[in-house]
DNA sequence: AAACGGAATGTTAGCGATAAAGATCAGAGA
DNA sequence: TCTCTGATCTTTATCGCTAACATTCCGTTT
């Protein structure tokens, strides 16, 4: 900067003004000073605007794994507003671990963010601390913690799975079962599996759990899961998945038995994947609009960091309602 | 850390030590000094170190989308190894779109990367000026460019797409059609439709191209191009797509209209998604290995940013060559 | 006992930008 | 002519850490 100053013949003061939106440079001195950088190739240098101006432009965000194209949707959607505002998204990746979270949640908070947002409201204490003591808005998603941190975006997940297991019944089935991921660590996963095992029980309907291993969970071993379904001696009227990737590979094992979906089983999934709407039926499942919950959280701190904590947008919980949409796999023809 | 150097009776140079592993403190004192710093809910700061040391451990990655599965694995393999070697990835995402690349590279390259990774090989004039220029290994990946500007790793998609082609004459195809989108900024699905072209050419197979809209596409707009090849005039014997989300899509047309695949038409695909697998039946498709991509390229970018461009692992051009997976959809029974 | 060497710690001076406050100046109004 | 005002630009002093060099200390060697 100071060699452009020169260059121009202006201070250092006015070329770092004339990088800058909102501050008063002559409209003819601004044009001048970002030719000559253009010229020379200088590139703004944002660690050192980052350390004195205390803001670095930063929102942090964990998910569990990129390999999931909803939490992948989140992202999109969080990154297209921030990135609108100026904003970079940081990424972590926690491997559905919380002492994984916790050790990204550490390294995240060095770089100083304005913001963290996190998946699901279940935390390691230091964890909590952490976010806590950072002073910097903190959004937890995917979930309606009971005690949340800061504040919240999201859905209860067994509210939602309990919604799925009444439009089942009133589809006609009594006898379900269940096919999730062992909940160590994927606390989504777990709530589902709650939800149904709360709403099967309100409804008095017969039902098993089959589990398939860590998340994150594929199409591969949904269809292993079905495979002990459909070899079980109970036979099921309905089987509920964890997520349409399961549901998918579930039906996929039912095409190459000749088990046909809904007449002999019917298949709900979770999380309106692409596949649910394509395959052949399609997938009931559950909408969680993924996206839409990474923009209003982009839009929640956008507007959190423009006006502050007192703001017209400081609800502290954005429930964001999943939708149920029914198709030919839980539909009797 | 001036703080913390007071409580603990040492000078803030060796609080600062203390927090870096390559540095030399005694144990003891490095145990209290972490022990105290933690008590007193202190957070290393970064921002500060990154302009000090000249280093911000930054790595920056541009992708087309995150919404695509390959690109994602792209990333979250890059991640993994980046992470391990305490490296942050910084996301841009430029939406097929090379004039919002140059826009995003300039804007990361603010932050002060240590190494910049691009996907693709065609960039803006001013973009690839801004990438020479940063002074940092720069990787171009999905692609093998004419005049690369530092680092390669990838295949020709042309290439691969010719191989297809030749897999689906041998499989006594003669008449194909191509599925894609219009190219204006995914050269990707450029050069797969140039190869698929140039092959078709080279074994004077009959041919015809159906563009489906601007990427990213999806299976809904598959299963609609489909329609446009199922109800021309002259019949196809295999249909070829830029990736796999639209072979699934095209497929499920067929099973719609009940075409047999691949008794009618053969269906191929590009990418290796989860989805040829599980797909009844299971859609011949090219590997291109996304994730090895990414692996492949922090290793790479470890290995320069720990030893230099001197070190063995520079070599500037690293092909992955993409396998060819066949599968039920190409294979008549 | 003096000299030496290496590990542990201390001192000084920035990294490259900007907040905050002050200076300059042209044009408006008295 | 003189004061005043707002836009434009300058000066000064950091932001929080660390490179580079200096120093201390203690066990070894001769």
């Amino acid at each position: 900067m100071a060699d452009i100053a020169k260059a121009v013949g202006v201070s250092p003061m006015t070329v770092s003004r004339a990088f800058r939106r909102d501050t008063s440079v002559g409209e003819v001195t601004r044009k001048k000073i970002l030719q000559i950088a253009e010229e020379m190739g200088y590139v703004f240098d944002s660690t050192a605007s980052n350390l004195r101006s205390q803001r670095t432009g930063f929102v942090a965000i964990t998910i569990p794994s990129l390999n999931n194209s909803n939490f992948a949707d989140t992202v999109r959607g969080l990154n297209e507003v921030l990135q609108a505002a100026g904003l970079q998204v940081l990424l972590g990746y926690t491997n559905y671990d919380v002492d994984e979270e916790e050790r990204l949640i550490e390294q995240l908070l060095r770089r100083r963010p304005e913001a963290m947002v996190v998946t699901g409201g279940r935390h390691t204490d230091r964890a909590r601390r952490l976010l806590k003591g950072a002073g910097i808005p903190v959004v937890e998603t995917w979930d309606i913690p009971k005690s949340p941190v800061g504040y919240t975006v999201g859905f209860s997940n067994a509210d939602a799975m309990g919604r799925m297991v009444d439009h089942l019944q009133s589809a006609g089935a009594n006898r379900l079962a269940f096919i999730g991921g062992d909940d160590k660590g994927d606390t989504r996963g777990a709530d589902r599996r709650r939800g149904f095992v709360a709403a099967a029980e309100r409804l008095q309907l017969e039902f098993r759990l089959v589990s398939l291993g860590s998340p994150p969970i594929s199409m591969r071993e949904g269809a292993r899961a079905m495979v002990e379904v459909l070899d079980a001696r109970q036979p099921v009227d309905a089987v509920v998945c964890v997520s349409d990737l399961a549901a998918f590979g579930a039906l996929t094992e039912c095409q190459r038995r000749g088990v046909s979906v809904p007449d002999e089983v019917m298949i709900a999934g979770f999380g309106a994947y692409d596949i649910a709407e394509v395959a052949l039926p399609g997938l009931t499942t559950m909408d969680a609009h993924s996206m839409a919950i990474g923009s209003r959280t982009g839009e929640l701190l956008v507007a959190l960091l423009r006006d502050g904590a007192d703001g017209a947008a400081a609800k502290k919980v954005s429930q964001i309602e999943p939708t149920l949409r029914i198709s030919g796999s839980t539909v009797l023809r």
